[in-house]
DNA sequence: CAAATCTCAGTCAAACTGAAATTC
DNA sequence: CGAATTTCAGTTGGACTGAGATTT
């Protein structure tokens, strides 16, 4: 109410609208994603093998943005429920492909499903044309974190 | 570079793309606030009693959207350090009002202009105008978001 | 008694760092 | 030997639920 008035006036908070927003995001992710038996984690960790089959746990993790060790963890857990399957490569004794079950890739399915429904209602009061330059505009946000210098 | 081509074809994923900036921007934050000593939970419940002095802890834990028993926590840590000053209400023996200390104060500041720089090399490639919208459509997901139905 | 508030206690997912073993 | 990969172990921050005490 009383942001809406005062907003323009806030030199961005941008930052700060984003933090909010995946933080209720992520506990709404939750709720869904625990009804079919994932966390968020793991359902990130799907989504990355689903774009790109046949990675390496360190391949996953540089992708995913998290440490070798933090991926390896979700990995662990995934495998145990036969949702990922774990293969060693055939020309390198260290390495160990990751891919998709059948059961994991219906599983993330469900999971997409739940997601879309969700966006649906939280991007409800935009139009096509803005829905395609947030997403354009997320798009280059990322972009120039991933590439800041550190 | 591939994901910049084949960007268009995909529905939305605008979700996705926000858990993915707060990811990188939730790390970049834990390092920045960590050099001044503060957490990123504890920067966000800075910012809040600084829009709003006078909150109890319940009413801390709404604004920020959390449970008062995190609230709680995080309060508690905070007082410790002297960054909040907690008093009890006058005509209510059970609340405990909180406000800023000096000290937090002059810390906060430290921290929004921190987060102000991080904030300016995310929107770099953007113009003023995209910057407008994206905080528009922001602004108005949050508020969607909020007003779902659970 | 009901409702709100604060607080203690326990649990959990998700990341981290450090360190070690293995392989190229 | 050095670099990359996997994996074990420990730690941390940040959230949750449950339960209890107090006050209006």
């Amino acid at each position: 109410m009383k942001n809406t008035a005062t907003a323009q006036h806030r030199p961005t908070g941008i930052a700060y609208l984003i933090g909010r927003i995946d933080h209720v995001l992520s506990r709404r992710l939750r709720d869904s994603l625990g009804a079919i038996g994932l966390t968020a984690a793991q359902y990130t960790a799907l989504s990355v093998l689903e774009t790109q089959q046949r990675l390496s746990n360190a391949q996953l993790a540089e992708r995913s943005m998290i440490s070798p060790q933090s991926a390896n963890e979700i990995v662990k857990a995934m495998e145990a429920r036969g949702w990922i399957a774990r293969q060693p490569d055939a020309n390198h004794g260290r390495i160990i492909h990751l891919r998709l079950t059948d059961e994991g890739g219906a599983l993330l399915r469900q999971c997409h499903a739940a997601v879309a429904q969700m966006e649906q209602a939280m991007l409800a009061e935009l139009d096509d044309g803005q829905r395609g330059d947030l997403q354009t505009q997320l798009r280059q946000v990322l972009r120039s974190l991933s590439a800041m210098v550190l």
